[in-house]
Parts: structure tokens; sequence; C-alpha cells
RNA sequence: GCGGUAUUGGUGAAGUGGUUAACACACCGGUUUGUGGUACCGGCACGCGUGGGUUCGAUCCCCACAUACCGCCCCA
């Protein structure tokens, strides 16, 4: 084994492609429903650009970007994440600029990279889907995202998930909250967890979702942050919840939901899915929030921000193994040569088929007749011509109809001219 | 970054310090003449992740590395 792909990428192959393909396009269809529309932008982007949408100390900065230094010295990281590109590319367009309509709503898809070691369900190279709406605040906003992301996981037939939302509040809320927390946990300092001791200082949030039985005693009496949203924040919270109750959607509000990145405010949220698919155990299968203040630290207005993410691998997994659209396609017509002779004739009606609009193929590989058939029974084929010598002379190739047996002759010039109502008449 | 387990052909896998690395599936070919899905026959690892070491001799013992899976950290 010479060569192997680099640690934690995956190779998808034909099969497993048409679940993205499946995904992909319904994704596609429930976004531009909702006027969202796609943007590309690059797979790598200047270090700085993920440093200063992730905040400096976050773990994605410190050792999970995958970075280096190009030729020219620059220091580049591929994408950990698909807001900090959009983000960037929507101040850099000046696309909050006046002759766009508001909201500016995009979506995206492409691959993510995180260096870390890899492990369940968990790659270097991973893939997301996502959607972005910049410049308004409005909690109606926040309520069609959400109801965006049900209704795609819906489309898909994705069973037993339910929406968690919370919200962070604006700056003051987090400050206030942050310090309320630290003294709250600081009393507690030796009996939590040797983990939380250390989160204590970096990032005393996380300890409100440690994996710890002790820290989670210690954590149910602590404060929550809903108590300690500003009158902005609350409100806003609160038209979120009535909003999601008008139109029917159950959610749960987990007051301890928190966020590794440091750029989201008020809102978050995330679709959580119980399937067999993970044991049983509940996982994430779409995140997001708001992030009212990132486009102005990239450099644009005070404008205001909501998305999410959809961890494409995990959606998968969660897919309807008998779903038909991500089955393979039988094909339509099988060409069997008998000899070499008949090659360019033959070349020729499975083209006429071809541009017919079905799908048609042949044998590349000299087989026998017994071995065309063998292979035009393993691609499923529905019908198969046998062009040979005598047929050809006679302007008629016999045609079968594989799943019945049943093979007529039918003249060439309707083969190639209404391959169509040949099929239909086989039927 | 830390820890555990694993690595034999296209696939699933058995196996032993020492002649020809079992079996099954798949695949390819054949069972006389140009037609599939069954049956029968035959073929298919000069090699046991990579590189070292121990040994008269290693796929099987030791070390390192790589990769995969699982867990920790962390998580978009």
């Amino acid at each position: 084994m010479r060569y192997q792909k680099p640690k934690g990428t995956a190779d998808i192959l034909p099969k497993e492609s048409k679940k993205w393909q499946y995904v992909e396009a319904t994704a596609q269809q429930v976004f531009e429903s909702y006027q969202f529309h796609e943007i590309r932008t690059p797979i790598f982007e200047s270090y700085d650009v993920f440093e200063r949408s992730s905040g400096e100390s976050s773990d994605v900065v410190s050792k999970e970007m995958y970075d280096f230094y190009d030729k020219g010295e620059r220091h580049i990281a591929l994408r950990p994440e698909g807001t900090a590109g959009v983000v960037r590319a929507y101040v850099e367009n000046k696309l909050f600029g006046p002759e766009q309509v508001k909201p500016y709503k995009v979506y995206y898809h492409g691959p993510m990279f995180r260096y870390e070691r890899p492990q369940s369900g968990r790659q270097r190279q991973f893939h997301q889907i996502g959607v972005e709406a910049f410049g308004s605040t409005s909690p109606q906003l926040d309520v069609e995202v959400m109801a965006m992301a049900e209704q795609l996981l819906s489309k898909l037939a994705i069973k037993g998930m339910h929406l968690v939302i919370n919200s962070l509040g604006d700056v003051q809320t987090r400050t206030d909250y942050h310090q309320a927390l630290v003294d709250y946990l600081t009393p507690f300092n030796d009996e939590l967890s040797e983990d939380s001791q250390r989160r204590l200082v970096t990032n005393p949030l996380r300890i409100l979702d440690s994996k710890d039985k002790h820290d989670q005693e210690i954590v149910k009496n602590a404060p929550t942050i809903l108590n300690f949203l500003t009158p902005e924040s609350a409100a806003h919270f609160e038209a979120v919840q009535s909003g999601l109750k008008a139109l029917g959607i159950d959610f749960e509000i987990d007051h301890t939901m928190v966020r590794g990145l440091d750029y989201y405010t008020d809102t978050i949220f995330e679709i959580m899915v119980t399937s067999p698919a993970f044991n049983n155990s509940e996982m994430t299968v779409i995140a997001g929030g708001r992030y009212d203040g990132l486009v102005k630290e990239f450099g644009g207005p005070d404008e205001a921000g909501i998305g999410f993410g959809i961890g494409v691998e995990r959606l998968i997994l969660l897919l309807d193994q008998d779903n038909e659209a991500t089955q393979e396609q039988p094909l339509d017509c099988y060409v069997v040569k008998t000899s070499d002779a008949v090659a360019v004739p033959a070349f020729k009606i499975l083209q006429s088929i071809r541009q017919a609009g079905f799908s048609a193929d042949q044998d590349y590989l000299d087989r026998k007749v017994k071995g065309q058939f063998k292979n035009a029974d393993r691609l499923q084929a529905r019908f198969v011509i046998t062009v040979g010598d005598s047929e050809l002379a006679q302007n008629s190739v016999p045609i079968k109809n594989m799943a019945t047996g049943v093979q007529v002759d039918m003249p060439l010039t309707e083969i190639e001219n209404d391959f169509k109502s040949v099929i239909a008449k086989l039927n």
C-alpha cells in the first residue's frame, strides 16, 4: 500500500456520492425557497480571518487550525468553519450596500478542516452545509432560520429530531454572567474535576456541559444566563420563542447550552437527533446562532448576522437506507456486440439511444456474448440489444426485456429515432 | 497533545517461529456453435501495513513509524 489518503480524510465513492447529491440538492431546493442563494468562498483564507472571528483563545485557533505558510510567506489557514469566510466576503464585496436587499441571505456547502485527532465521526476534512443572513436583528429572522433548518431535515425524512435553543445575550449579558458564574463556582473549586478547574480559568461557560457527574451536580444550582439577559436580549429571546410557538415548532430551552466560538450573541440553537445510527444517543446535526458583532469586527458596518451549519457526514448517517433518491439508477439499455466487426454500427446505435436521453452502455473488454449479458445483468439493464452481422443485413436488431426475458426484433430506424416508443412496446 | 485496540488477497476472514498462507464471497475463464440471473470445473496473496531488530530461520517475538477505530481534551 504505497499511497494512502491523508490522515482524517475520506474518499466519497460513487455509491456514497449519491447520498451527498441528494442532500445537497434538497438543501438547495429548500434554501432557495426561502430566498437564500448560494455563495462560494475560498477554502483557504488568511489565518487572520479565522483568528479574528473565533477568538484568539479558542481551541479552534490555538490548536485545531489547519494552517501553513505559503511560498509567499503568507500565513494561510484551511477554513475550519464557514461563517468567517462568508462574513469576510460580505464585507469585502460591500454587500451591506444600499443596493442590496436586506437581509442578505446566502448558503454554502463544502469541505471544512480541523487539525485534530480523528475519532468517532470526526475527520480533519469534513463537510458542512451552512446558511447566513445579514442585516437584520429581527427575532422573526431567527425563527425563519430555525424553521428552514427543520424543514430541510423533514424533507430528508430525518426522524427523532428536536430543537434546543438558548440565549447568550449581548456583550453586557455575557460579562455579567461570566462573573456570576465564576463567583458561584470558585468556592467549589476543590470539588470540581481537574478539567473543570482548568476551565474555570480558561472558559467557565464550558463547565456547564462537563461530562463529569459531580460537576453536573454542582452546576445544577449555578446561576442561569437567562437571568442575566439585558432587557433588549430578554425581549428578543421572548419574541423568538413566541415566534416558534406561533409556527407550531416545538423546542426546548437549555440554558446550559454554550458555544465554542466567541462570536455568538443572543439566540443559539441546535437540532439534535436520536438515532440508531448514533447508538441511540443524541447527536447534534445542526448548530447555529446569532453573531451580531461579527460584521463590524471584520471592518463592516455594525450589522447583525445569523446562521447555522450542518454536519453533512453526520446527516448522511441518518438518511434512510432505502430512500429511492439515493439508490443507484438501473441502466436503460445495454448493447451487446457479437463480434468486433459490428463495433462501429453498434456504437452508433448506442449513441443514438444516449442522445435520446436514455442511459446506455456497452462492453469495452472484448467479452464474449455471454459475458456481455452477465454485465448487462449486473448493471441491472432493463433492455439488451444484440448487434450482429445478420441482423444488420436486415436492418433490424433483437431487443430483449431483461425482466420478462421477452425478445423481439425491431427495425433499426425505429430504435435509432424513437427509442422511447420501442421500449413502450416491450413493457 | 494524551491513552487503548487493531493492521493478512478485491471483500469477509483462518493461521503457525521452519516445506505449497485454510475456507468463503466476489471476480475472470470454461462446461463445443452469438444471450443473463442456477449448477459443475478451473484460475486468482512470490505475500501477511512500513522500516528496523532478535533468530540458523519470522506473517507469527521486540522496537519505531504510518493508518484506522474507540476514548480524553475540544468542538464549528
